[in-house]
DNA sequence: TTTGTATATTTGTTTATACGAATAAAAACA
DNA sequence: TGTTTTTATTCGTATAAACAAATATACAAA
């Protein structure tokens, strides 16, 4: 039950919904994520913490990258959520757009993103 | 998208989410919600309150009673997630035994609970 | 070992939620 | 009208979440 109420709680914000909907693309570092998201550092470290906090994500570290991806599911609930999340959410204009900027980031390569990212400052 | 987040944070607690899984059956007043779910008028109240804010729910008055339902889905997300709760969700121990204890209240007849309750004190 | 890059955490502050206890409002009925 | 019953709201307080800015840590490369 509190693990439930803890996965509606990771899900209801806006940040965290729109990294696990990037993540049910495959795992991601955390300076792609910077880039599709455009916040700032400390806002999206801190979300990532408290999915990992919440069981939702794990972490591993590539080098200076640190990736995250989502974990299995590890009961029926949490997978009907997942797929009710991919399957009805992936149309809405904001994710649909997270989602392309994703693609052309990765067409340059792996975290070129934050090159990209500080250039524009 | 506001919306979406507004519906997680109304499932993210467990009051509500109990609420929510005994509207799911059909309309129930208010002294029926206490009753099963044993938590003060207050506490009952606020969350209810909080459920007609975020949209899920809409109130009438019966006489001295309100009733509270779960609006008709207006769009397939929502829709989608209350399919979810009801498949995937009401197994759960502590929902079942709230639905037993619903269903016994029922028997005794219409707002039977509150005396019950009364009386308990 | 120094420097730079990527990520995490701390700090201080603001806003949102949650609670019980008490009070108020609305309808029903004496 | 006054009283009771049901439900809503207010009050004061406590905890959780959110943010930006600054600082710290971890690894890489020079």
């Amino acid at each position: 039950m509190d693990q439930l109420i803890q996965l509606f709680r990771a899900l209801s914000d806006e940040t965290r919904l729109r990294i696990v909907m990037l993540l049910t693309e495959g795992e991601l570092c955390v300076c792609d994520l910077m880039a599709v998201l455009e916040e700032p550092q400390s806002k999206v470290s801190r979300h990532l913490t408290y999915l990992k906090y919440s069981g939702l994500t794990s972490s591993r570290r590539v080098g200076v990258w640190m990736h995250y991806s989502l974990n299995e599911p590890t009961n029926g609930i949490y997978k009907a959520q997942l797929n009710l999340l991919k399957k009805q959410l992936s149309h809405l204009p904001q994710f649909r757009k997270d989602m392309q900027k994703l693609k052309d980031l990765k067409k340059q390569g792996d975290c070129k993103a934050s090159i990209k990212f500080r250039a524009a400052r």
